[in-house]
DNA sequence: ATCGATGCAAACCTTTTGCATGCAG
DNA sequence: CTGCATGCAAAAGGTTTGCATCGAT
């Protein structure tokens, strides 16, 4: 837990920016958090319970600074607001997203890299990134339903 | 063609909806440009060649009926915009997103229903649906990449 | 004739930006 | 000290809504 943030805030350094508490506080909340996933507004409020000072441009302007500095990364779940996640090394994964409950399960992707050579086979295409999601219904809610 | 634009007009009265003249003409451009993806500004830059009265917000809420009663359905390529496609049967596809052009190559998903299956069983979820975006680089990025 | 559909403009919500002040380096 | 970072408020951009009018049934 201490050693990520202290590899972050070196991330920030190194680059040149500046170790403000702000940016401090909203790591320990990522940090902490490490499998929710943020909008500045609910970001904007756990930061808020460290320090009620803190303004909702700061969140926006660190988040983008983030996800450039590939500490974070945005998610699209919807198109009305944007997303954030702690972008934490060997965590790549998917979402599966229950339809009835919301909740998100998450899944890594080691069988998806047989389908993703064909793809660039068939379509000459190299593929770099992917975002995938399933929606469907939890073991919970697939019970209710019966 | 004109078969599709019968059988969506059958659609809304089925249900009770008028068949004004806006809905033709947004129906018109969708059906003549199956495979674009449109924003609600597009198909409204669009719509106004054939009609030029026509109101953004009757484009707004006519896409949100649309996409109730199937006819659309909404794509989330990026969280600033809704992007909007027509939704014929037999048609359902992914995309391969090139980072470089932007050009959109749509794929379908036969080889993924095994890769489904398995992650209904690992985590015990009923999958639904699904949304799939590669990101990469064409055939022609990739040559000028070299 | 009725009630849903439309056009316009205003409201809304999320995100971005300008500017004066604050604080890390 | 210097210039980047911050907070605030205003602006921007996309979408939704209220209301009077229009028009399909």
């Amino acid at each position: 837990m201490k050693e990520i943030l202290e590899s972050l805030k070196n991330k920030l350094s190194t680059h040149n920016f500046k170790l403000t508490s702000q940016r401090e506080d909203i790591l320990k909340i990522l940090i902490k958090n490490k499998n929710r996933h943020f909008s500045a507004e609910s970001l904007f409020a756990e930061v808020k319970k460290i320090n009620p000072d803190v303004g909702l441009a700061t969140i926006y302007r660190n988040l983008e600074l983030f996800c450039k500095l590939g500490i974070t990364h945005q998610l699209d779940f919807d198109s009305s607001h944007k997303y954030y996640e702690l972008d934490l090394e060997g965590t790549h994964h998917h979402h599966l997203i229950c339809v009835n409950c919301n909740r998100i399960i998450e899944f890594n992707d080691d069988a998806l890299e047989e389908f993703e050579k064909e793809l660039e086979k068939s379509y000459d295409f190299k593929i770099a990134d992917h975002k995938i999601k399933f929606f469907g219904l939890c073991s919970e809610c697939k019970g209710l339903k019966d």
